[in-house]
DNA sequence: TCGGTCTCCGACTAATTCAGTCGGATATAC
DNA sequence: GTATATCCGACTGAATTAGTCGGAGACCGA
């Protein structure tokens, strides 16, 4: 459905409670874990990956944590994605080198996917944390359509005439 | 992982076979099912949804089949998508009106990520069928980035730096 | 009118992915 | 040395997705 995994949810939130820290502070996964209400070994583990796409450091010990390893203005949302949920693949064709689809060797789709895959990609990667918080403020960069912020899905994009769902 | 079902690219599969017939033509569901070596009863499903969503219109008995409903440039990618995935959502707060994730009051992402959301959308919504024909020609309105239509993934992103696959 | 071919539809199972858990290792401040 | 922190892999259960099965109704041609 286009969207993004839980992990990803929580791994953006804790960011962006990092991005408030002030410098040479640090906020511990458990700490985090309890401020959101998120399971503390699920955010663990989050944390650590992100540690190793050296999106956040890490610091041992007791009043240790995690702090952000460089301005949140040089953190893009897409790297955020692909440290938490692995290479993004928009297709299941784009996943390997299309190797394994070679029954559609008529696949005259999978060129105009790329192409989307990539501008979606690009997108995600021109936008960073430090805009993300910004965004509190009702100023955001990225807004084209204004009713995105209402709740209801069913009504963000007029073009569905019909939805079933599963 | 951001990315479309298999069922969708099936459906998408399918849909540009039939932009390729012309007037009063129809191709069954059996009849793309071999041509894209896809599973026929699964296609099948495929195709009825689409037909619900009077993206495609279906003919009964024999020497029936399937064609589109309207003019390929009138029918967008979103929509096939909707049609086939029901209501797409790029958080799972955004799935329902956030009820649910009432725990997360502090949640101060919902809203960009709802902006994001909208704008992945929004271009989904412009590019038609039409479109993802003619590119077969290299002429392709969407383009932004040249080294998306490489086939190796690991390298579209060059912002990239660590990836880990779980 | 009868049989074959088609769409149509829902319910079912299997396979895969995702969320969350557990156990144990290492680093560090007190 | 001990308590608290990150770190890491392996495991389980839940949820989603892929694919299957069986049967009903529509339609064309003989």
């Amino acid at each position: 459905m286009l969207s993004l995994s839980k992990k990803t949810d929580y791994g953006l939130l804790a960011l962006s409670h990092l991005t408030k820290l002030k410098e040479g502070e640090a906020a511990s996964a458990r700490e985090l874990a309890i401020e959101f209400a998120i399971p503390t070994e699920l955010l663990a583990k989050i944390m650590q990956r992100l540690a190793r796409a050296d999106i956040v450091r890490s610091i041992s010990g007791p009043s240790g944590g995690y702090r952000l390893s460089r301005p949140a203005k040089e953190i893009s949302i897409a790297s955020v994605i692909s440290a938490i949920e692995g290479t993004p693949a928009f297709t299941q064709c784009t996943k390997s080198d299309g190797t394994d689809c070679d029954q559609l060797t008529r696949c005259t789709i999978r060129k105009p996917l790329a192409h989307i895959h990539a501008k979606i990609l690009q997108m995600l990667s021109l936008i960073t944390l430090a805009e993300f918080d910004e965004s509190d403020s009702t100023t955001y960069p990225v807004v084209l359509m204004s009713q995105a912020a209402k709740p209801r899905t069913t009504t963000v994009m007029p073009l569905y005439g019909h939805k079933n769902e599963d």
